[in-house]
DNA sequence: TCAATCTAGTTGAGTGTTCAAGTATTCCGT
DNA sequence: ACGGAATACTTGAACACTCAACTAGATTGA
């Protein structure tokens, strides 16, 4: 396979992207460390299982929606159970499952930390952008995410050839 | 502070932007871990090496240029440095300064993690969207970029009211 | 029905990142 | 010239994530 290099084009659309990838997360995740003490991971689940009418959620559904690992989400709602902010409860359905279930100690920390971090996405993401470039924005990402499913599920075609 | 929540169209818009990021960082440090025993950002750090004509760079360029942390790029060097990738060397116009300096085996490890990882960026970035679309995900993420900059000098008026 | 296989989730070791504190050197004002 | 402040970088402990191996329960099919 001939490797493909990028145009300069591409080449200066891409660092910018991964640049602002880069300065974004680590605000981010500096803000929610500061001001609410729990990294971006663990505020994520806190949001997904909020969102729940029973505020519970199993542990795998829990790691889809927040795009990480089984493993990923294990060790953090382990985590998030020692601060008394998740618990986890049996699955009645299934035994091999669990659900973690939002504790109101885990609500009320949230609620503690969405207005700072919103207020952070807003100053950092949504107010600098016009509508129609969020709306770009959004499309690309999509498009992005569809790519990186496709790649994941066919195997890589263009592995490193051994 | 009155909080000012996301509008339902902001709202999916961030989690598309996030959920994509996600998605395509795990990926691509994935396919750089597999096909070349290193994370994305010891990849970038050789990346900015290699673009020196003397392939060297002092510790804080390095840091500034791949946004990090010095402390992130003083451990990521030292790791690069045990496997005879970079090697330091004072630098003579700054005795508390340091170059970091890519070796020719770091050259042949980038030079061999190239390929692999510009076939994935394009099959995850560049192909998938059009031409205008990577221009507005860059011009956003340009924005994003200055947005962040600006937040984190003015010191982030909007930080938890204590 | 029972073995093989698959799925759900956990665990621990290894690795990378962060945060705060440390040392060494340079810069600056008087 | 010299003391204080800023800068360059490192270090170690605490924490988060990954990978591979593991347990336990569900599913399949012969």
């Amino acid at each position: 396979m001939a490797a493909r290099w990028l145009s300069k084009e591409e080449q200066r659309a891409w660092r910018a992207y991964i640049e602002a990838v880069r300065l974004l997360q680590d605000a981010l995740d500096a803000q929610l460390q500061a001001d609410a003490d729990m990294p971006h991971a663990y505020y994520e689940i806190l949001v997904r299982l909020s969102e729940r009418p029973d505020r519970r959620l199993r542990m795998a559904e829990l790691a889809t929606g927040t795009q990480s690992s089984r493993s990923r989400v294990s060790h953090a709602v382990a985590r998030l159970e020692e601060r008394g902010w998740v618990r986890r409860e049996p699955c009645p359905s299934d035994r091999r499952g669990q659900l973690a279930v939002l504790t109101d100690e885990g609500y009320d920390a949230l609620a503690a930390a969405a207005a700072g971090h919103v207020a952070a996405v807003r100053e950092t993401v949504i107010d600098p952008l016009s509508r129609e470039q969020l709306l770009a924005l959004a499309d690309a990402s999509r498009a992005i995410s569809a790519a990186v499913e496709a790649m994941r599920d066919h195997g890589v075609r263009s592995r490193a050839t051994p």
